[in-house]
DNA sequence: CCAATACCCTGAGTGC
DNA sequence: TGCACTCAGGGTATTG
C-alpha cells in the first residue's frame, strides 16, 4: 500500500529514468486508469505525444510529471498502482492500464494497477504545481512545511487523532500503516480526540510521524506482497520494522502484551492495549 | 463550513 | 471443486 515512502522511492526511480525523454506513444489500455479527462483517453494520449519530460514531483501520495508544454502528467497509485521502466520487449502486465513509449526506443513507462484505484491525468498548465492537487497539504519530510502550523491545526480539529493523521488536507503522505505506527511510538490511542492533546504532545506526535516515514524511506518503503514495488519492480523492506500494522496478536516490542486489531473507518486499526489505552468513555470497536 | 460516511475495484483468503 | 463472503484502503462525492 503506498504511502509517502513508496512514493518517493516510485518519483526518484521517474526522476532517473523518465526526465528528459520525449513522450512518442501513449497507449490506454483500461479507461478507469485515466481521470478526470472528459475529452477522452485518445484526446489524453495526443496531448501528450512529443512531449518531453522535464522533471518528477511529488505532492503527499501524488505524483506528477512536469512537461515542457507546461502541462504535467499526474499520477496516484491508489492501492495497487505501480509504475514501472520496462524494456519494450517485456511481456505486458496481467493489470497494464497505460504505457509511455519514448522516441529513444529506450525502456517504456507502465502503469499496472489491479484494482484500479490509482488513476493519471493530465493537468493543464500544471508544470509547477497541478490545481488539482494543490489541496494536498505539504508532507512532515518537505522543507517547507510548517510544524507550528500543523500543531495548530491539528488541535482545531473536531475528530480522532488518527483521522486526522489520514487527513491529507492537513499533513499528507501518512496512511493506515504508517498512522498505526507512529501512534505506537508516541503511545497514543488514534481514537483520542484531536482537540484534547497538548500542544507538545502534538509535536511529539508529529516527531513521531517524521521519523518513521523517514526511516521507511531509507529502506525503500514497506511491502507485503510485492504489490508495491519501485519503477525497477523492487520491493522496500520496511515491514520488518514494523511494531503494529498487521501484527494482531503478536506481542507488543515494548511490553509484550498481544498487538490488539479495532475495526476504524472500514478498515484496521493496530495498537498496543497496554502502550496506547482507549481514551476513557469509549466503546472498543 | 466541517465531519462522517459511501463508494469505487479485484484478487487472495476462508468457511462450508 | 466451487461458491459466497470478507478483507485490503486512498481519495472523492455525497450526506448529515
Amino acid at each position: 500500500m503506498p504511502e509517502l515512502p513508496e512514493v518517493e522511492t516510485v518519483r526518484q526511480g521517474l526522476a532517473k529514468w523518465v526526465t528528459g525523454r520525449r513522450i512518442a506513444t501513449v497507449e490506454v489500455r483500461h479507461p478507469r486508469a485515466v481521470r478526470r479527462h472528459l475529452a477522452g483517453d485518445a484526446h489524453f494520449a495526443a496531448v501528450l505525444a512529443g512531449r518531453t519530460v522535464l522533471d518528477a514531483h511529488r505532492r503527499g501520495k501524488y505524483l506528477w510529471l512536469p512537461l515542457d508544454s507546461g502541462d504535467a502528467v499526474i499520477g496516484h497509485l491508489g492501492m495497487s498502482g505501480q509504475l514501472l521502466v520496462q524494456p519494450a520487449t517485456a511481456p505486458d502486465e496481467t493489470h497494464l492500464r497505460i504505457r509511455f513509449g519514448f522516441d529513444d526506443d529506450g525502456p517504456e513507462l507502465r502503469f499496472i494497477d489491479q484494482r484500479t484505484f490509482g488513476g493519471l491525468s493530465v493537468s493543464e498548465g500544471g508544470a509547477e504545481l497541478p490545481a488539482e492537487i494543490a489541496h494536498i497539504a505539504r508532507d512532515p519530510i518537505d522543507p517547507a512545511f510548517s510544524d507550528d502550523d500543523f500543531v495548530a491545526a491539528l488541535r482545531r480539529k473536531r475528530t480522532e487523532i488518527k483521522r486526522a493523521l489520514l487527513d491529507q488536507t492537513l499533513i499528507s503522505g501518512v496512511g493506515n500503516i504508517y498512522a498505526d505506527e507512529a501512534l505506537w511510538r508516541a503511545k497514543l490511542h488514534g481514537a483520542r480526540p484531536a482537540d484534547a492533546l497538548t500542544g507538545p504532545a502534538a509535536r511529539r506526535l508529529l516527531g513521531h510521524v517524521r521519523d518513521v516515514l523517514g526511516e521507511a524511506l531509507v529502506q525503500g518503503g514497506t511491502s507485503f506482497d510485492a504489490l508495491y514495488v519501485n519503477v525497477n519492480g523492487e520491493s522496500g523492506y520496511f515491514d520488518r520494522s514494523l511494531n503494529a500494522y498487521g501484527r494482531e496478536g503478536l506481542p507488543c516490542n515494548r511490553c509484550g502484551s498481544p498487538i490488539r486489531r479495532e475495526s476504524f473507518m472500514n478498515r484496521s486499526s493496530y495498537s498496543c492495549p497496554r502502550c496506547q489505552p482507549r481514551p476513557r468513555g469509549t466503546a472498543v470497536g
